[in-house]
RNA sequence: GGCCCGUUCGUCUAGUGGUUAGGACUCCAGGUUUUCAUCCUGGCAACAGGAGUUCGAUUCUCCUACGGGCUACCA
């Protein structure tokens, strides 16, 4: 049978890191093994769940390359489907009604201090609950768990567990004003979608065997778990909006492209056995092992991500990455020709960690500077500057081969027939043309800009000074 | 408190009953570069602690410590 598995989101908010990940290994898990990756929205918190939520959250699946192969599954839509179920388990006896008020409930935790439901009433008789059902008093419902011996799973990242079942208390499937929890829903839910590997984050890892006693108690078979460890902050603790940007459409906006993201989520927790590290989503598909997952939480490391985002722009087509970047700005480079575009992006690409880094470096391609860096003026700007500016102005107009070759050899020429070094030369111009002393060659730049905006920015330099 | 899970350089990780404990990111130094970045070379840096098993444990077992998760009529 081929695998079906689920990214099942809360629309909560927006798609985080963790959640990416979660849903990169379903897919990875699904797609390696030729099967189906499919999405979950559980909007059964109807005060939390909001419908931009959703929208955005698929919206970053999509953008992550994260598609899903058949329609979306809501739980809100859900409802009748959990209410049979609920009156199976109630029909069979595999779940009573509990008629304690929270309150009840409360002070019989104080008095005994156990944090477990005591099976008040688990054995009640039929003439009890039904004067209580007569009254109206509400219920919840619970599942009539076991009271010895383990529930064991096999986890395909931790391995076995196994938790004694009077560890496990008569939990609540569905509350008083009838709404089923999660850790039932998730169960018929799986069980409808035919799911057959659930893969989720390792703070699952203790709903599992409360999610096996309901498989059992439907008769049921259990799919196969995998828990993956937590995604970490700098300082340990769980990524929170508190690390800051922890969405995936920040990323975006700052220019990541998923590609990067997803090779460096992937990463976190596992490897691909050898020293590769920049691969694509089809490379991690065929790569990936679950098994293989660490077991241990691990750090998110922004400098890292800089790093794999960094090598696959290296790496990209030209032509690609101005797509990628009409993507986020349609504007750019718009007036300039296509060709031009693309030479920008091939010098600047390997200096570059986002597209966003690459559009903001790259801003004097497009328009002169508009101020100059003051540090950079005072290391650069001395007292013969403007002569020498000059002459190389009037040099630069007698160009009629305005290449990065030409430029070159005319200039170191002039250069050495004056007796004057690179920098002396060379840094006046740069920060006549970028406004810093940053960048690549600057008979590349020269090139690019053309004759005109070189001499008119070498003369406005000279103006200012 | 109880239960479950985890612990190799700062971070992500590889690894074995006997290794100079390997790689990557970061950082530092040098080289390349007119500058910056890239790139290349080199360097710093780790087996949580304690017992036990063993000729020998980072590796196996147990304990402790630390960290995390769950313990809801949240998901």
């Amino acid at each position: 049978m081929k695998p079906r598995l689920r990214f099942a989101p809360s629309p909560t908010g927006q798609l985080h890191l963790g959640g990416a990940r979660t849903a990169l290994s379903n897919y990875l898990y699904a797609k390696k093994n030729g099967g189906q990756f499919l999405v979950r929205i559980e909007d059964t918190d109807l005060e939390r769940s909001k419908k931009e939520h959703i929208d955005q959250i698929c919206d970053s699946l999509q953008w992550l390359g994260l598609n899903w192969d058949e329609e979306l599954v809501y739980q809100s839509k859900r409802g009748e489907s959990y209410n049979n179920s609920l009156e199976d388990l109630l029909s069979s006896g595999k779940a009573y009604r509990c008629f304690a008020s929270k309150e009840e409930l409360e002070q019989i935790r104080k008095e005994t201090g156990s944090y477990h439901y005591s099976g008040l009433w688990r054995n009640k008789s039929d003439n009890d609950i039904n004067a209580e059902l007569e009254k109206k008093t509400p219920f919840t419902i619970r599942l009539r768990s076991p009271n010895n011996g383990h529930t064991v799973f096999n986890d395909m990242i931790y391995g076995n567990i196994s938790i004694s079942n009077s560890e496990i208390d008569d939990f609540i499937i569905a509350r008083s004003d009838g709404s089923p929890v999660y850790n039932f829903t998730n169960v018929i839910d799986d069980q409808n979608m035919n799911i057959t590997h659930v893969v989720r984050g390792e703070d699952h890892i203790s709903n599992t065997p409360k999610q096996i006693l309901i498989y059992k108690a439907f008769s049921w078979e259990p799919p196969i778990f995998a828990h993956l460890p937590m995604i970490l902050g700098e300082d340990k603790k769980r990524l929170s909006k508190r690390h800051g940007a922890t969405g995936v459409q920040s990323y975006r906006d700052e220019g990541f492209q998923p590609e990067s993201l997803l090779n460096y989520l992937a990463l976190l927790g596992w490897n691909p056995g050898t020293e590769e590290e920049i691969m694509g989503l089809d490379q991690l598909v065929s790569k990936f092992d679950i098994s293989k997952v660490q077991k241990k939480a691990a750090v998110f490391d922004q400098k890292k991500l800089n790093w794999i985002s960094s090598q696959h722009l290296a790496l990209q087509n030209d032509q690609d990455i101005l797509d990628r970047i009409r993507l986020i700005s349609t504007e750019w480079g718009i007036k300039e020709d296509n060709s031009f575009c693309l030479c920008v992006i091939n010098i600047m690409k390997t200096r570059s960690r986002s597209l966003v880094d690459l559009i903001e470096q790259a801003g004097y391609f497009f328009n002169d500077p508009s101020s100059f860096n003051e540090n950079d003026v005072q290391k650069t700007w001395k007292e013969d500057s403007q002569v020498i500016l000059e002459e190389v102005i009037q040099m630069l107009g007698n160009i009629d081969d305005w290449t990065a070759n030409e430029l070159g050899l005319i200039l170191k020429k002039y250069m050495e027939n004056n007796g004057y070094g690179f920098g002396k030369v060379m840094k006046p111009v740069r920060l006549g043309l970028c406004g810093n002393l940053q960048g690549p060659s600057l008979f590349d730049i020269m090139e690019l800009l053309g004759k005109e905006v070189v001499i008119s920015r070498l003369n406005y330099i000279i103006k200012e000074f």
